[in-house]
DNA sequence: GACAAACTACCTACCGTCAGGTAGAATGGA
DNA sequence: TCCATTCTACCTGACGGTAGGTAGTTTGTC
């Protein structure tokens, strides 16, 4: 009866993602989640132990939607850089269409105060969008739409804490064209 | 006979510094900090009437430090690509050598959760580094040893962003060549 | 130089509120 | 009847903040 509609786990799951992703880990608690499903706190923890536990789904839920993106990104038929526009759209999104931090983007900057598996999700984030990254910047770079020096990894590695950055910028100070200027600015310098 | 050494005010600034770069705004309290420096955490109100005011203090005085030292860069008789160099040191030292993050870089992935005058002093902080950085990079660029293009503002911001998020990225692997790297590599760009 | 007044720099003890978390009972559908 | 789900009722501890007090130092006046 109290559960509106669909799922509680959902709906938690939901309600906790947007949560963390605009107050972060710390300043959230069972209680606001648990108001705004209206169910009581104590339920929450039917589905999850402890707030590690629900910390730890909500990034891998996080990160699994992120892979299926960059899947679609990996399937369009254009180039390197049209695809590096695409994939900074993506990173934007969350941010442009809800006004969201990236949620581990809000994480990595509380992470020493953060149990240390949900810290681990954290990192497994970053190394899988690096991984991808690399593997484009490479391939723009083979097919010559794409420019830049040294080792693919560390270009992926400074370009992908670069976004994450201009989203902490762009979120300080509530401001889409702060991001997308930057997010321009950023990818500009890669291509030929 | 309970401060120490020293007057208390500054120890209790430093010490909620290091808190705050370390833990943040929201996980970081009265009590740890007085527990460190050994006095009751109610005789921190009376220097700062409540935790919003030490956090406006503490980025005002950070602030003022590195405006200090940026000063001190421009006294410096090298090129632009030079002292930009020294600024990306700046930024890192706080990381390199004690291990904490940018404390208006934690800050603001909190920003939302701050007292608002809190997410002023921030705000100033960025805006006071990207006008420096701004001024740096026109004259680097009119000095020919530093190419970008467009406005040199949207340029700093995106710079400014990017450093930020590199020291995050830092910070969430506890990696010192991670830093290295992506400074490296941003500056990179902008060297002719 | 003596002494009262005022100030500095804290203290103890407490407030109401919130946090994460637990035990066990009630509810309701298959 | 069973079992999934959600509840009530509670605990312990921490939070920011306040009230009121005090030892020691400084200041102003005579």
């Amino acid at each position: 009866m109290s559960a509106k509609d669909g799922n509680t786990l959902d709906r938690i799951l939901d309600t906790a993602e947007s949560l963390m992703q605009t107050r972060g880990y710390n300043a959230f608690s069972f209680r606001d989640l648990a108001k705004i499903i209206e169910i009581k706190p104590a339920s929450v923890h039917y589905y999850f132990q402890n707030k590690g536990d629900l910390g730890k789904a909500l990034v891998m839920r996080y990160s699994k939607r992120f892979e299926t993106a960059r899947d679609s990104l990996d399937r369009l038929n254009v180039t390197s850089a049209e695809k590096l526009d695409r994939y900074v759209d993506l990173l934007s999104d969350g941010f442009q269409l809800k006004g969201r931090m990236c949620l581990c983007g809000v994480l990595a900057a509380e992470a020493s105060t953060l149990p240390s598996d949900v810290v681990e999700e954290v990192r497994t984030f970053f190394v899988a969008n690096e991984t991808w990254l690399a593997t484009l910047l490479e391939s723009g770079r083979q097919s010559g739409d794409l420019r830049f020096e040294g080792a693919a990894i560390e270009a992926a590695q400074s370009l992908f804490a670069a976004l994450e950055g201009a989203l902490m910028s762009a979120w300080t100070f509530s401001s889409n064209a702060r991001l997308n200027a930057a997010g321009k600015w950023l990818v500009a310098s890669l291509k030929t």
